[in-house]
DNA sequence: TATTGTTATACTCTATAACTATA
DNA sequence: TATAGTTATAGAGTATAACAATA
């Protein structure tokens, strides 16, 4: 209904063995996008498992890098999620000296955030990790595939609301 | 280091208007992969949101729609998780008459699963509300577009391996 | 011995709600 | 009144380990 995919739709590889037909589950979207990334997922984990840094706190990490003094806030809007549940990532980041809380001069409610030595190092470590568990997805693309790839996910998650900073429906 | 995106490396669109610039987080996959997750799952909750059906145990209902008979291990191992998790969201299903446990009479160690009659109206009107979910994602694509889309995820996940089931490492 | 299902448990992730201090 | 941060808490999802029945 969504779309024509008789006869080439994509079915998993033989090589999986897997015992199921997959049957109306080939068609949906989101299904796909699931299983991409469980798949992206276990190979990170195999690759940084040392570092003990989850994708989420990398994420946070690089965001303050490129956005020194931001607030927990920004950073929770910025990766669709809950300001408490940021919290627990800033902590996280806090404990091990990653990152410090500076509190605002202007506005005192406020906590800004920045990377410290020590997290820069850590980010430097897990760059380069995560560049080889990159290298092993990216490497199945050519570079206009990989655009293409970009490009598509893009589409999906343009214009997404974020529904904890929407304006209550009246 | 991973690809060339000097100059078309997508970013978040305007009318998000997010406070932070995402840096690095342009060019690694998984990044785009969750936000497009993300926004796929929010817009799946507030459409299908009074059925409290959640998108895996959809999957589960179509897997024994098409494999009736299969086992709690297969369907595990079809959609990478482990026997435990798949026995939770199995009494979920049993518990509002959606399938049934039969014990197999070759194997009675297996549980045989059935999709039953109410599972099937279920399954009738979780289709007819996901396909609106699904159409307000496809049509941002071409046929060609999504046909490229769909092959490129399966290349991300083809070959992943099942960790619970491998065999152990010597 | 190995496998299927089962149970108990614990851990992580997440959001909600209520609170504080500021604005 | 509204916002940034905080805390407590509860729910969902997940995996691990141990076990019973069966192969």
């Amino acid at each position: 209904m969504s779309c024509d995919n008789g006869t080439a739709k994509p079915t998993l590889t033989a090589d999986q063995v897997l015992p199921v037909q997959y049957g109306e589950l080939n068609d949906i979207l989101g299904f796909h996008l699931r299983l991409a990334n469980v798949a992206l997922f276990q190979d990170y984990q195999a690759t940084m498992g040392d570092l003990s840094l989850t994708p989420k706190q990398f994420a946070v990490l690089e965001l303050i890098l490129i956005n020194p003094g931001t607030s927990q806030i920004g950073l929770a809007q910025s990766l669709r999620m809950d300001k408490a549940t940021m919290m627990a990532i800033i902590n996280k980041l806090e404990a091990r000296n990653a990152i410090e809380r500076r509190q605002s001069k202007i506005d005192r409610r406020r906590q800004e955030l920045f990377v410290t030595e020590d997290g820069q190092k850590l980010v430097d470590t897990a760059r380069q990790l995560r560049s080889e568990h990159e290298a092993r997805f990216t490497t199945r693309f050519s570079a206009d595939e990989l655009k293409m790839l970009f490009g598509f996910l893009n589409r999906i998650y343009a214009g997404a609301k974020i529904p904890a900073y929407e304006e209550d429906e009246a």
